[in-house]
DNA sequence: CTGACTGCAAATTATTTGCATGTCT
DNA sequence: AGACATGCAAATAATTTGCAGTCAG
């Protein structure tokens, strides 16, 4: 379906997205940016220094960890946590998903999309907080662990 | 004040779901649990090994982390995370709370009860999964730090 | 008794900090 | 030019592992 009117590219947004906070643009968090966009999913640090590195940037770890802070700080990435796995780190876009995960066994099964929006919008009005977000993991025991 | 001395009901439940699991009912797994079950929230690994050995029992930091894991498989613990923080661990209870931090300032703002009991209802019968609890965490600008 | 649990030491891994140099605006 | 960003080295902090002695069942 064509749109009339060109859409900004990705990069355009976040350049000035990064500029509105003051924020400098730089090649290395071009790179940390074109990544998590990129991704399926979330990334730990780790594994978003090497993809910027698949990509051909040479990007020292602890850039990459300044720059995700930036960048979370101005609300371009969201931190999640996988059991087990540390943190992990995603564009924020309007839709996501969650998973549960297997207390027992680790396994991992996807679910449906996110349902929190509505109480996020309940929490704005209650708490004066805005442009949340969340992290949220279940867990459980899985159908092959149970008893 | 915490208390070494064990609350009969609570106490006879912990000491019967870690035998079910084939886990030995220790006195350092005790303190752990009692100092869990005594704390207002959510405990980091070193705070808990802090007031065990407050309780005048001596356990090794390593021995919280072990205890801790199994703790959360049997399911009497669950693991939450709280901005910059780390891990946190708390008895897994009927009622619990969250909060909304800021992702600039890190300001901290408690909410009211969890509003996910429903969702995890319909989890549980989407994915087969019991026993569905999780960890959640609301991020957001605070009205202090908003333009 | 026997295997699970613990403590101690030490290895890893994750994350942070300081400083000199480079680069965006 | 000036402020901010980056890389490198190194310090800290967090978590894991191996092993021998101890204790619950």
């Amino acid at each position: 379906m064509p749109t009339l009117a060109p859409m900004p590219s990705a990069s355009e947004h976040i350049d000035s997205t990064l500029r509105a906070r003051g924020l400098r643009v730089t090649p290395a968090r071009r790179a940390v940016v074109a990544v998590l966009g990129d991704a399926g999913g979330p990334l730990a640090v780790a594994e978003i220094a090497e993809r910027v590195a698949a990509l051909g940037r040479r990007v020292d770890l602890v850039t990459v960890y300044r720059t995700i802070e930036a960048l979370e700080q101005s609300g371009i990435v969201a931190r999640n946590d996988r059991v087990g796995e540390g943190w992990r780190y995603e564009i924020r876009s309007g839709s996501h998903r969650h998973t549960i995960t297997c207390s027992r066994c680790g396994a991992i099964a996807p679910l449906d999309g996110c349902r929190l929006a509505e109480i996020e919008r309940s929490l704005e009005q209650a708490t004066g907080y805005r442009d949340i977000h969340h992290s949220l993991q279940f867990y459980g025991t899985c159908p092959g662990c149970q008893p």
